[in-house]
DNA sequence: CCATCCTGAATTTTT
DNA sequence: TTCAGGATGG
């Protein structure tokens, strides 16, 4: 028995049909923890074993780097099983470390090195490095192979920059942020700014495709790309060069692409002219050719990200054979659902038919009933984290074999992350907050990826200019502006005015020297680009520029903390190097970087709760998942309650959210949350009473945490459907030293000292990170913790 | 040229 | 409440 059969026996029948299917379209359809992602990684196992298809041949796309990552990490395993077997005659599982590592990089190397798998952003940007110099776009702008990419707050400064300085216009009318998003959209159609102006024939919409226009200038002459053009340039490239495309085309013999309901339609003409060459129907060739994607139209939550679920729903129509469910042969269905147990799926699959816009789905349970779901009302924010945390530490406390990895709180907002966080830190539990401040966007490291960038990339003066002064070198803004001036007069780059010494003497005035003293740093490692690892390149830039030094300086904490973080970003660079698949120079680190998220700085395994927006929490799943801030308003979000396809949206996202968890799932909401630093009542989120009632519980059924001796448990966990009074003293309760006790905004924390007694009774209480404090039990709320 | 204080806007979601 | 960007004075 080979070891692919053997894998094959992790799979259902529908899975399996979709894992051996090789040739031509197929669709595959199914609801959350259906086993999508699993039967997409076996059959690109399935694919190089037993169809002898050569892994550079195979395209494969993920949402996420981490998916990417960690989808190549279970192709790797797979086949080291299968060789551990074939070639030791032994189970990976059971063979000496040295023996497992050393399967692992010869998989490596035969494998995975030659797999394009990732997202569409990093891996259309590696295609780019080989390809953009044969591009032109309408208007003629072209780019060179060392093309920056900008990020979100660079795009936007740039079209702040045009809207204010360029085309003299208010930014009151014409918000930067909100033309950038605009243009993002019109991209991610795929309209120029020509097409943009057809569509929107009015004042406004001829300011933005204006707008539009410069922005592509500016673009262009930093030889930078943004987001979008990650895709439609690849897009217009592979339109315009038949050549290009015809060796893409012909490389990618099998292409997967999973998340499928989340893509627009520039990824989609992307994925059509790969697969298709561009010809029409008739003329498609499916010998030793494949398009697979799989998704599920419920889960689709990036619609303001122009994402398009109708896409997958038209898959069918536009590779497939269009036939019916019955007959086709070019779409499988999973409806066994593997992650979550029954009442979570239940309450899922309920919620989720308050949706019209969708078609319906089987998705049957195969785990047990599992505990009910738990619903609870807090006061206010503090009180709803202080529950969630309650709830994690008595729960890691009772079950041996949960660490604090497996739990999870997933919010609408980044913003709601703050509470947990305070919490969390009060009572020394790790924890991890994926997105709000990424790694890549700290100041500190903009700041050294800037002077990389103007390295890498000469023509980057959005990076020269954010460098050029950081830190002071006493080069001024007059002295920027007459430099900046004198190129844009002479239509060349600013590099190319501060390269040269003899103007830079002549505009420069009392700043000359720190100019040309600033331009021969620079230059030096330009010309050394092509030698030296970016490892050295970085390292000399951190001697040579002063950065560090000026931190040092400073010598305050938060100084500390930076140069803590540049240290951070050098052990990055050498990890890509080590790593370094393909493209291991500075462009393709710098391009790493752009496009890093925060979620893969989250390792699995790591022992931490994960704190996370709803969106971030897409394709990953936990045992113990709390959704919290479940208020209308905020979840749904009041920005989509007036159009039914957002709600339905929201919906989707709330859909999502319950799917994550796989043992237990606790929902709750606060009656008063704090929003830019005033106080708002909240009312509880309509979702909440568009689940069935009889799977929500609002206090144990047996009865295991927080019931005092004293019969009543603490208030909040009453009838939670009714209001509660829950500012009760604490009943009374006879405390003992050692005694295990909550505190409502100090935590938890351990009886010290007890001080009187009868009526009059007191109690220090030590409070991890917090220190001894004496409270009167009678004024305090404190639950005795089993 | 640079440090500090003050004002007003911001929170939907992200590759 | 927090933070970026502008005004102000050294
Ligand atoms: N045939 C199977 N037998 C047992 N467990 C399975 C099977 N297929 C998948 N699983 C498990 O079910 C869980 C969900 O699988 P997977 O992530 O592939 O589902 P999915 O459909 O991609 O989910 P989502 O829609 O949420 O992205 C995983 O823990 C996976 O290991």
């Amino acid at each position: 028995m080979t070891t692919t059969t053997d894998s094959l026996s992790h799979l259902n029948p529908h899975q399996r049909r979709a894992v051996e299917h090789f040739c031509g379209p197929l669709l595959v359809v199914a609801g959350a923890g259906s086993g999508k992602t699993r039967a997409l990684t076996y059959r690109i196992a399935n694919l190089i074993t037993e169809h002898k298809v050569n892994p550079e041949n195979i395209l494969a796309v993920t949402f996420t780097n981490k998916a990417a990552r960690e989808m190549k990490e279970r192709i790797q395993k797979l086949f080291a099983e299968q060789m551990a077997l074939s070639e030791y005659g032994e189970r990976y599982d059971l063979l000496p470390e040295y023996d497992q590592v050393k399967l692992r990089s010869k998989v490596y190397k035969l494998v995975i090195k030659d797999l394009w798998c990732g997202t569409f952003h990093s891996l259309l940007s590696r295609i780019l490095r080989f390809d953009i110099e044969k591009y032109q776009d309408e208007n003629g702008r072209a780019w060179k192979k060392n093309f920056s990419i900008f990020d979100e707050s660079d795009a936007q400064s740039l079209v702040k920059e045009i809207v204010t300085k360029q085309l003299n216009l208010s930014d009151k009318k014409f918000n930067p942020r909100s033309v950038r998003y605009t243009i993002s959209n019109a991209k991610n159609q795929g309209l120029s700014p020509k097409d943009y102006e057809k569509e929107e024939p009015n004042y406004k919409g001829r300011v933005i495709a204006e707008v539009y226009n410069c922005y592509q200038d500016r673009l262009a002459a930093n030889n930078a790309l943004d987001f979008d053009d990650l895709i439609l340039v690849p897009v217009r490239l592979f339109q315009q060069n038949e050549q290009v495309l015809g060796y893409w085309h012909n490389k990618f013999r099998h292409i997967l692409v999973d998340e499928y309901q989340d893509t627009n339609r520039t990824q989609y003409q992307l994925i059509s002219l790969l697969a298709t060459y561009g010809e029409q129907k008739s003329h498609w060739k499916w010998q030793n050719r494949s398009v697979f994607v799989v998704g599920d139209a419920d889960q689709s939550i990036y619609s303001f990200r122009m994402a398009d679920f109708t896409i997958l729903l038209d898959f069918q129509q536009d590779f497939g054979d269009g036939l019916d469910d019955d007959d086709t042969r070019s779409m499988v269905k999973l409806e066994e659902n593997y992650r979550s147990c029954e009442n979570i799926l239940q309450a899922a699959n309920h919620l989720i038919e308050n949706n019209t816009q969708r078609i319906d789905k089987v998705l049957k349970a195969t785990r047990g009933e599992g505990e009910q779901i738990f619903y609870f009302k807090a006061d206010d924010e503090v009180a709803e984290a202080n529950f969630v945390i309650n709830k994690i530490r008595s729960l890691e406390k009772e079950n041996p074999d949960i660490n604090w990895g497996n739990f999870s709180i997933l919010y609408r907002t980044n913003a709601q992350s703050r509470p947990f966080e305070d919490m969390l830190v009060r009572n020394g539990i790790p924890y991890t907050v994926v997105g709000g401040l990424k790694f890549y966007d700290r100041k500190e490291i903009k700041d050294v990826l800037g002077y990389l960038r103007a390295i890498a990339n000469p023509a980057d003066t959005v990076s020269l200019l954010r460098v050029i002064n950081t830190p002071r070198r006493g080069i001024g803004k007059a002295t920027i502006e007459n430099l900046t001036n004198a190129a844009q007069e002479l239509g060349v780059s600013l590099w190319e005015i501060l390269s040269d010494e003899t103007s830079v003497n002549t505009l420069g005035g009392r700043s000359a020297k720190s100019v040309n003293n600033f331009a021969k740093m620079i230059g030096r490692l330009q010309q050394e680009v092509e030698n030296l690892p970016a490892s050295e390149i970085l390292q000399t830039v951190l001697d040579e520029s002063g950065y560090v030094q000026d931190l040092h300086k400073q010598g305050n904490d938060e100084a500390e903390d930076r140069i803590r973080n540049v240290g951070e970003l050098y052990n990055a660079v050498r990890q890509y190097e080590e790593e370094a698949e393909q493209d291991a120079s500075l462009a393709g680190f710098l391009a790493s970087t752009a496009l890093s998220s925060d979620l893969d700085n989250v390792k699995e395994g790591q022992s931490a709760v994960s704190l996370m927006t709803l969106h971030s929490s897409k394709g990953l799943e936990f045992p113990v998942v709390f959704l919290v801030g479940l208020e209308q308003g905020l979840f749904p979000n009041y920005r989509s309650m007036n159009d039914p396809a957002s709600l339905e949206e929201e919906r989707r996202l709330c859909y999502v959210g319950i799917t994550r968890a796989q043992e237990r799932l606790f929902l709750s909401h606060a009656r008063e949350r704090r929003l830019y630093g005033t106080r708002e009542p909240a009312v509880r989120s309509q979702f909440l009473d568009e689940l069935p009632r009889e799977l929500l519980a609002t206090q144990y059924p047996r009865s295991v945490t927080y019931t005092n001796t004293g019969g009543r448990t603490s208030a909040s966990y009453n009838n939670g459907f009714e209001s509660t009074s829950s500012s009760k003293p604490t009943a009374n309760v006879n405390w003992q030293v050692g005694d295990k006790v909550m505190h409502k905004s100090f935590g938890a924390g351990e009886i010290t000292h007890i001080f009187g007694g009868g009526n009059k009774v007191s109690v220090a209480i030590k409070f991890p990170g917090l220190g001894q404090k004496i409270i009167d039990p009678r004024v305090a709320q404190l639950q005795k913790m089993e």
